[in-house]
DNA sequence: GTAGATTTTTTGTCTAAGACATAACCAGAG
DNA sequence: CTCTGGTTATGTCTTAGACAAAAAATCTAC
């Protein structure tokens, strides 16, 4: 009956714009409205219609602005510019630890040929080989950065990325679990979690998998948890240690006032480890708040705890 | 330092009553303007703050609407009387199977005594007695309902509900992968995924532990993948089926349009499985749209795609 | 009565420009 | 080099009205 429906649409509506890029209805309007892009063409009831080119350039800037850009500088640029603007900050990051790391080209290579077993077939390697220490700290961990960096230069896929994210995923679980169960009264018991803008396990999971090589009592709440929640499990599984995972999609403020609310909440008893690629928990540090810099010396910080603590 | 973050907030502002229940943002100021509910109190700033009772009722409704009430003949209701008629119609889908559910309760208070080694054991003996089959179906099924509807009455601290989700997780994935390894070659290939506004991942296990019983090769993306690139996965991977899960926390609209987006974008080749619980999904078909009313019927319908398609 | 067509009501979403808290940037002082 | 203050940039909230799409109610014909 109305057109839009039944050609195949080479405009959409401002709620799909919203579904799809992950930009609000009013802050479509508002750049609208300031910078002058988009500019949606009008349909039969005045309402917005995006042609789909303007999608592609909302999704290079919401790209361009995960990785610090800020809205007025580039929103007005044109395709072109933003493109060059986009390749050009790949270089810098690209240093992985002293290992050489060629051979990590092989996992990106089989992510790119989706090659789902062939790819836990090789991590499940590692792990038979060098053990979960090693995979952990010497491929899952760079690997992580370099999945990102290729993403964000465009060079991998969104799903792509998540069935990397995925394989890892089901690999950590399985070498998790197939762990000895610890007995009963192991010390230290450690709460795992995420603060609830979080949404990334495999950090989580990274830590886990440390955590139960060393014999400690894990007990994972998986992501998203509100800070008052994390109190009332701390003291339900009555848990020595609180971990915490950060990504570097955190709003650093949410980061440290969350972080003060949950020391305050907390019993002092309860030791508070923070990690992740948050550039705020190195920044500023927070009393009674120990930021684990390095995964690999994560048996030495519970050793600490042990001497200390029992 | 400011005090509404030092406390337990009593109020909460709009974005975080759309992101709770569900209801947009334009809903809400609406609903207020037309029904004279919910009528929220202002902060300093003049701007709407939502007690959290009327959070309550507002999921309260949430429900109701679900079910096929209308916004005009019950948002003006008081909330007893929202109870008592979401009792009477709780009667309805509180059959479990033909199985007696009390033993179900069981569960439920290993939850609450946040016993996490009890439940999974507990689980894992329902797999080894049973079959994955009738775990899914008899028992984990029913008690995300359970859960669900406990947590919505304040009976389940949120932090319990974490912890239920990430036992069930943990127990699916481990019988998921104790299962034999298919054969190259395996059909069909079913692609697993969730829409970008859906992040549960629990209805995603349930469904893929189910198909890998039944033969098929699963693909999984975990939650949240943008339409386009489902196209692209599912080609990249030579999928047969795309496998979508939906929860009624979703938007009615952004699944009914996402889906039609899906189906134009894919080779008519490739079919569209859908379940969950979100009532959208039965309500309206969609063309080219297969909607899975009931998970244990999952094998029938893999039989009939081998006797159609192969 | 029942099926189908037509009208009426309901309901969610879109529109507009303005206001403003806060995040990010910049400059100047220690 | 680090901190502090002032200034811009930016997203979200506010208002009220309009209207398409969906659902319900009414009417008509058999």
């Amino acid at each position: 009956m109305n057109d839009r429906a039944a050609l195949r649409p080479i405009t959409v509506s401002i709620a799909a714009v919203e579904r799809d890029t992950g930009l609000s209805k009013d802050t479509l309007r508002v750049w609208e409205r300031r910078y002058g892009f988009p500019v949606p063409e009008r349909d039969n009831f005045g309402e917005r219609a995006y042609p789909l080119e303007q999608i592609e350039k909302l999704r290079i800037i919401k790209r361009l602005l995960d990785t610090g850009h800020r809205p007025g500088r580039i929103v007005a640029m044109d395709i072109e510019s933003l493109q060059t603007l986009g390749e050009s900050m790949s270089a810098a990051p690209q240093r992985i630890a002293g290992n050489d790391n060629t051979d990590l080209r092989l996992y990106i290579d089989l992510i790119k040929s989706h090659d789902v077993d062939g790819l836990r077939r090789a991590l499940m390697q590692v792990n038979m080989r060098m053990g979960i220490a090693a995979l952990v700290t010497q491929v899952i961990a760079p690997l992580n950065v370099m999945v990102g960096d290729a993403w964000m230069r465009g060079q991998l896929e969104i799903f792509e990325e998540h069935m990397y994210t995925e394989s890892v995923n089901v690999v950590l679980r399985q070498t998790v679990h197939s762990a000895p169960d610890t007995a009963a009264g192991t010390r230290p018991r450690v709460l795992l979690t995420t603060f609830p803008q979080e949404p990334h396990s495999l950090g989580l999971l990274m830590v886990q998998a440390m955590l139960s090589l060393e014999g400690c009592k894990c007990i994972s709440l998986g992501t998203q948890t509100p800070v008052w929640d994390i109190v009332l499990a701390a003291t339900a599984h009555r848990c020595d240690i609180v971990a915490l995972s950060f990504t570097a999609s955190q709003n650093p403020n949410y980061v440290a006032n969350g972080l003060e609310e949950l020391r305050q909440k907390l019993p002092r008893s309860v030791d508070i480890w923070v990690g992740g690629s948050c550039p705020v928990l190195t920044r500023k540090s927070i009393d009674g708040v120990m930021a684990l810099t390095d995964l690999s010396s994560l048996g030495q910080y519970v050793n600490a705890w042990r001497t200390h603590r029992v």
